[in-house]
DNA sequence: TGATATAATTAACAGTGTTAAGTTAAATAA
DNA sequence: TTATTTAACTTAACACTGTTAATTATATCA
């Protein structure tokens, strides 16, 4: 009874290679410029076999996005490992979250920008790789605040600020990349110590 | 020689009528969404008329753009009037932006996140009403440090850090508008407090 | 072998941004 | 007034888009 198994495996490799053919493409072209055809070309099937195996582009999407996500809170998760200083493994964090949107542009930007705009639901759904990004940071928040670095704010209230920091500076930086900005390091550390700064006083 | 005056009046006016027309298609469907097919019909001309006042599509979005900067930055400069306390005059912008980002949620998605997407210079080039916004902000800041009530670090990066900030949390609330967030109008206060606090600090 | 299920394709639809060519109407010059 | 030039506007077309229904090919089973 090997078949099954075999057919299943070579179905779900197709699939991996519509996916990391989509990726590639939405990244280098931009996900407007990016047509069914192309992909299809690219991996030399006809169009309408992506839609044996994704309901339609903005499914495509979806799953891109679910990817990236899960290698975002990989990186992330990488950090907790040494869990010395709870302020600075959130200092850290902040600082990887910042460099993992910069260091792929275009996949945060179809994560966090394009991907709202066509799906309502948007992948923080309980369950959701996106909602256990958002776990970690909980986490690392509340444990400043248990520790009573940080004030005495609720945990939801706290961690949202983080991430309203981070996400637009790092959005900003991906946006305007002609603006004349400070020195970016020098900008993603001071938002960030700023809004530590600011959660502790 | 009032007839060539009277033709430019007209033209202008058309021109105007296209730029209504886009603007609330765009608004309530999407860039995306919206076709020249569409502009043209609203208006009752031909598709190609357009093309006589705009380069294209994305300089028609341009020319939206424009105007919503110049909203914002009429809304602020009514901020300046009251300029008693310099820290609580920059509390109040960044309130009174976030606030109008969240009144015009499209508007302000097409300016800040479309726009950069089809253009790559943003209209924040010298002279220009994305400039002027900026530097409205700079100057609010700017008064901080001067008054020693901020850290004495470069007005150019303390800025910036406060646009990172409040363009963080309007994007993500508009963004994600299932997301458990914390109560809205705390959130956005606790954002803007915490990242002047820090600046302080 | 022939029947059956699944994988993949072809052809088509209604729509897209944009351009070139053609038409109509108005303003100027004779 | 009539002819000519200029501007405004439209029609038709191109090459493309996402997606669906109908069709063909392929591999597995009896």
């Amino acid at each position: 009874m090997g078949i099954k198994e075999r057919k299943a495996r070579e179905k779900e490799q197709l699939r991996q290679q519509i996916l990391s053919a989509a990726r590639e493409l939405f990244v280098n072209e931009g996900y407007e410029n990016v047509s069914m055809r192309k992909i299809a070309n690219k991996i030399e099937y006809s169009p309408t076999t992506i839609y044996l195996h994704f309901k339609d582009k903005a499914d495509l999407l979806d799953s891109v996005c679910k990817e990236t996500l899960l290698n975002l809170l990989n990186t992330l998760e990488q950090l907790k490992r040494d869990n010395t200083d709870s302020v600075e493994t959130l200092r850290k964090s902040g600082r990887a979250y910042v460099e993992f949107g910069l260091k792929y542009p275009q996949d945060y930007k179809l994560t966090f920008v394009i991907r709202p705009q066509f799906q309502k639901g948007l992948g923080l759904e309980e369950g959701s790789v996106g909602e256990k990004v958002f776990d970690y940071l909980r986490e690392m928040v509340s444990e400043c605040i248990r520790q009573r670095v940080f004030r005495q704010v609720d945990v939801e209230t706290t961690s949202q600020v983080m991430w309203s920091a981070v996400h637009g500076v790092t959005l900003l930086l991906i946006d305007f990349p002609d603006f004349p900005w400070a020195e970016k390091d020098k900008l993603i550390d001071t938002v960030i110590h700023t809004t530590i700064a600011g959660l502790k006083a």
